[in-house]
DNA sequence: GTCTTAATTTAGACTATGTCAAGATAGAAT
DNA sequence: ATTCTATCTTGACATAGTCTAAATTAAGAC
């Protein structure tokens, strides 16, 4: 993963020792944690940072292209790192998000929606594990 | 649109006042409201009708089978009358979400989760209204 | 180094969505 | 009429997220 301070720096963020550890948080994981679960994991080692750092971090993070915010399961938004083009798969029982290969279908282009500019397409995949 | 007190009576749901103004409220739109706008709009014409009874009553039809929950907007869950299986697209400055027939793609069978049963795949598209 | 100013962080108040439990109410059955 | 059950309401609670004012911290000028 690349280093912390200088992903900050790459978009004109002054590199405080909340974001960094902000940053470490969400960028070397694929579990596409939500806000929250972004301030508990570092309040572990930080535990004065505060909620609004957190969201101030993350958003501005969402702004400069760095972070895409998913809106994948109920109740809270979710950060996910990986800006690539890609699907999801939710396990509606654990919550847990995949990441699906954006090559896995063949989405073709969307021409019905002319006066529409389109921002995002994706396939969102939704099961839980069988049980035998 | 079937009659509310049908729709009630064909899940063994008791068609009270309450309900059925709330599953006029729901099945007669395609604006797929949340359950705080449905709260907003019963409440004009029944203005007693506590929050409690309609997350039960959308929740009941959602466990029955007649309504179907989306994921698809921040902050709040929506409702969907249309339960045969379609495609959405979010005007992402509005926050409008409009049907997309079934067929607009071409999705494959997911044949990569052999230990997952698919309750469901959509596509998702966001996008926002061009200024010329 | 000190001063001034700008950026950042913090705590806490606040709003919105959603859940839950306890009591009140209404219907149906006897 | 009485009982049993289903439903409804109120209000408390939980969680996600925003906002503001004050405190901290850092940066730049001298």
């Amino acid at each position: 993963m690349e280093n912390a301070i200088s992903i900050l720096r790459r978009c004109g963020m002054q590199p405080t020792p909340q974001r960094i550890a902000v940053v470490d948080s969400v960028f070397k994981t694929t579990a596409h944690p939500s806000a929250e679960e972004v301030l508990k994991n570092v309040r572990k080692d930080c535990p004065t940072l505060s909620r609004a750092t957190v969201y101030n971090t993350l958003n501005l993070l969402v702004e400069k292209g760095l972070l895409k915010a998913q809106v994948l399961k109920e109740g809270s938004v979710v950060f996910d790192p990986n800006i690539q083009r890609h699907h999801h798969f939710v396990d509606e029982d654990s919550g847990q998000i995949y990441d699906v290969p954006w090559d896995t279908f063949k989405v073709p282009p969307i021409d019905s929606l002319p006066d529409y500019e389109i921002t995002e397409v994706q396939v969102v995949v939704r099961g839980r594990k069988k049980r035998k």
